[in-house]
DNA sequence: ACCTGAACACCGTTCAAGT
DNA sequence: ACCTGAACACCGTTCAAGT
């Protein structure tokens, strides 16, 4: 992916849109050098503004951590949908189908976006420092997963647990499944390939959820 | 947890053991003040020795962190296997009997230590800089799922996939549940305890294992 | 209101020098 | 072989001062 952080000209003195080159600056710097790569003082490099400007428009790094987590989340969001979106009949697929498309879209954009995850959930952010946008994008991503299982249930096809339950299972495996495979930390048995051992573990989820 | 370090006394010269202070001191850092309280320089205070100490015995920051990691590990395989002891008939228990029990010690394992699962898995060990006491100690946690899933399958109990990609599912759900929990990411369903949560998360699993 | 530059207390890492 | 102290290039954060 390519970023672009929007530099403020070197003749100007104000930026115009600090803010939001900051967390484009603090992306870019996420992506190519991991989470060591990502400093404050560095982002502001980026956007052509001096180190103590930031603190103009984020009350300290872990503000700016959560505004980047904030984007992390509407990127996940929009990867599920994108997967739902390109079933056959998305209204109209089954549960299984739905789930499966769900999972799909959340491990593709863990291996896609490794920092991201990292720093949704990886401890970056220091606890107690979200922030009101960043608990909306993040009920944003667990809604998509919980419409579907709630709609699950009510047609009778998931069993076993109530809807944020069985919504904690689903996204417990996915994201077991995406951690561990973004930190290497599995390896892959020998020739199966990522799709393979996701759509697996899936069909055990899909499964369990079925079962009373 | 009360974690001692092993000061070196202010009249003598050569510390003893410092490399084995050092890993206490990070862990004792990390326990107390989270990722971002882990330094070389604070753990070599600790151990009352100068900062650039520690370099005789690790060759940068990330060979000490492997080496928490690596205790970490330890910790969980002993957590798990803590909890298979106490069952009542260890090696007679059944596959699901003996499977919950693993997960159960994963789970207590990840509360009660939260930094040493974010050392493990969570980034802070940059990619590749891992360390074949630390692959030994990872493969050891691994393989005290992976004999449960085995004999489960040899015993007819578990079906749908091979060893290995069942113990991924496993591994990705108990982890993933972990790692949410101690990140805070999710909200339990209101009046679900984490031990009830677990559970159902445990059933889930173990019936989409027993399927074809 | 927004940005700069100096300042402070921290880092990780290196290196000459001491024991 | 092991440790120290100074040094360097980085951090996050604060604050007076400039526009």
């Amino acid at each position: 992916m390519k970023i672009k952080v929007a530099r403020k000209p070197a003749n100007t003195y104000q930026h115009g849109n600090l803010r939001e080159a900051l967390v484009q600056a603090g992306l870019k710097l996420l992506s190519e050098g991991g989470v060591d790569g990502l400093s404050l003082r560095a982002a502001a490099q980026l956007a052509g503004v001096s180190h103590a400007a930031p603190y103009r428009h984020f009350k300290d790094k872990d503000a700016l951590v959560a505004a980047i987590a904030e984007q992390g989340f509407h990127l996940l969001t929009a990867s599920m949908r994108a997967e739902l979106a390109a079933l056959d009949d998305p209204a109209g697929a089954g549960t299984t189908v739905q789930l499966r498309a769900i999972g799909k879209g959340y491990v593709r954009f863990a291996l896609q976006h490794p920092a991201y995850l990292l720093v949704i959930f990886g401890g970056v952010l220091a606890q107690d420092r979200t922030t009101p946008e960043l608990t909306a994008a993040g009920n944003e991503a667990y809604e998509t997963l919980r419409g579907c299982v709630a709609a699950g249930l009510a047609r009778g096809d998931l069993q076993g647990g109530d809807a944020d339950t069985l919504s904690l299972a689903a996204w417990s495996m996915v994201h077991g499944l995406s951690h561990l495979l973004i930190n290497q930390a599995v390896k892959l048995p020998p020739g199966l390939a990522v799709d393979v051992a996701t759509d697996i573990l899936l069909r055990v989820l899909d499964v369990g959820m079925r079962a009373r």
